[in-house]
DNA sequence: CCGTTGTATGCGTGTATGGTCATAGGAAGC
DNA sequence: GCTTCCTATGACCATACACGCATACAACGG
């Protein structure tokens, strides 16, 4: 098991991509969109009401998430609908979620043992 | 369409942790550290040395992943040992290789059809 | 064409935080 | 006790970036 050699150590590129992807959900905002999106493509203006941010600011944050690939966009008319591509996001969230959910559990055994 | 209940939109405070808990794996530093040590328990004179940061950053970075449960830390006479709690880190990176493999291979696939 | 509507972008600002230096805290050995 | 080693923390600066405002750009309808 630990008894692996130092080349197990990603590369500082390899390093700075997995960090920039990780950034992208460190944002409340951007998780928000995500999971809006998640439940069905959405034009922009009903993220604007649903998240209260400016436009610009949407604009912005789904440009983001665009580039990295976690959502795509169809004109419809003049509007632009966006569509989650990603399950991979809920993943994420599912095994974060799992590890709080056993850590809080975790804590709590402490406490009644205590 | 997604006809899903709103109620499918985790709450503020939810998405609040999600994002925090993103943003530690968000700083390549952060993530360095989590890799050494996932090579087995160390010291932190040992993560000085293979990262090149100063002691402080070291000490401030460790305490962030404690306090989040990724890693922990017990004494060796003077020194601290520490360790990783995390396969949780490793699933998490391993999908977003995965996922980044997947982005790629489509490019490339896109490009050779064009 | 020209106005209207919807989206992207340049700019400014405030805040959060990565990173360092200096220093304080704390455990082991004399 | 004092000293020495290791770690944590307060103060500080530089930078990144979230967010809004104003505006420029693109696409449709008259």
């Amino acid at each position: 098991m630990g008894v692996v050699g130092p080349g197990s150590i990603p590369s500082p590129e390899l390093l700075e991509e997995f960090s920039q992807f990780f950034r992208l959900l460190s944002e409340p905002a951007r998780l928000q969109l995500l999971c809006h999106l998640r439940q069905g493509p959405c034009d922009v203006a009903s993220l604007i009401e649903a998240t209260g941010f400016s436009q610009s600011h949407i604009s912005r944050q789904l440009s983001q998430l665009q580039r990295a690939g976690l959502v795509s966009c169809e004109r419809d008319g003049v509007r632009l609908i966006y569509r989650a591509d990603a399950e991979l996001v809920e993943e994420l969230c599912h095994l974060v979620q799992t590890r709080m959910k056993q850590r809080l559990q975790q804590q709590l055994d402490q406490l009644q043992t205590a």
